[in-house]
DNA sequence: TAGATTGTTAATCGATTAACAATC
DNA sequence: TAGATTGTTAATCGATTAACAATC
């Protein structure tokens, strides 16, 4: 990578979208490819493509292009993508249970290793061959086993709560679906999934197309 | 709305943010706010804070600030929130489940009202009240139904045929849970909500961390 | 070698921040 | 009125695009 220029997050949150783009490439057997053609794919300009992979290296070769699976891999390497993770769950209600259950991430070597939840109703469930644990014993689980990230499902009232007990226990990530914004120490990375933002956004699109 | 300019997708997905601040602020009856203080709690700069809502309309009042109920329901009002929509969830593993049980976007006047699927196990299946209906009639559906949002719940591969029954039935927005782009008619507003693109940024950062 | 296409610098565009006059 | 704080213009900063020399 470039040394120690700071990426900005613009360029990052294209990454995994250029990985998903070669995945198909590469499952179609073609072996190498222009910025300009990706360009029409992805429609992003050829130019931006050629700056965004500039950040992290010169990947490409005068005269050819890029090679496809070479691309490929170094994205997975850029992402952290050639690691396991392991990861829990806190909250195990609808959502909770649709992220474990989602079996997908397995290939990608995450691995939800422990659910929690405080409503007697859900702990001793067996989701996905994962059994729910009394939330009460989510400090001595992480003191016990090395997560590396906590998934946070909950509503947005014990959402901070969480965030502190999974900072203490010292998971290197956060992903965040509760609808609220968290404070975490500078140390842990956050990744909020706020899907009523999501959605409020695609409604307002809706009310503002011609 | 300030005339004709376009406002940059940039605003737009800060207003929900907005939203829910100004939520939390009204649930504390605090009545009144000035950008300089809400630039504290929320990490905008005042300026920004102030540019963004203009684009709006001027909601604040000199010397004062800005009145917290009313710039909440002008944000919601500008979201599309005042209206009622009615959602179809196509794909009813465990995400579209997740959806359909997530009754909190009943109070925001989010109401699905039907879900489809192929897999013969999961048709007929009721799932928050709603029954689980075979895909093949969902152009049937749409046609004697007026319906909003679209929600493919899908795995990639079915994902754009998915989008194109959802627009030839003339939905107004589609909300995109499957891992993969789809392209869909200029008048129909799309929104993506890429989970696993978030989990990979998320890695990144917690690779790239100090 | 000639053609193609990158890597990279320079130019442009857009978004954020600063400053301040308007005004409640 | 004086103080506070907006709305808005101007300045800055950063990201995208264009251009082209380097090179495979």
């Amino acid at each position: 990578m470039k040394d120690h220029e700071k990426i900005s997050s613009a360029v990052i949150k294209r990454l995994p979208r250029y990985r998903r783009y070669l995945e198909d490439l590469l499952k179609k057997n073609v072996d190498r490819i222009s910025s300009s053609e990706l360009s029409i794919q992805m429609g992003y300009t050829a130019s931006q493509i050629r700056q965004d992979l500039n950040n992290f290296g010169g990947f490409g070769q005068q005269g050819y292009g890029y090679n496809i699976k070479e691309l490929y891999n170094q994205i997975g390497i850029i992402l952290g993508l050639n690691q396991e993770y392991k990861m829990i769950i806190v909250g195990s209600g609808n959502l909770g249970q649709a992220i474990a259950n989602y079996t997908h991430y397995y290939k990608e070597g995450f691995k939800v290793c422990a659910m929690f939840d405080i409503n007697p109703r859900l702990i001793g469930l067996v989701i996905n061959d994962i059994e729910v644990m009394d939330y009460n014993l989510i400090s001595e689980f992480l003191k016990a086993n090395n997560v590396d990230i906590g998934i946070i499902c909950t509503n947005k009232d014990s959402a901070q709560e969480v965030a502190d007990k999974l900072s203490e226990g010292n998971v290197s990530g956060i992903w965040n679906f509760a609808p609220m914004d968290i404070a975490v120490r500078e140390d842990i990375a956050l990744e909020n999934a706020h899907l009523s933002d999501s959605l409020h956004s695609l409604t307002y699109h809706m009310l503002h197309k011609k």
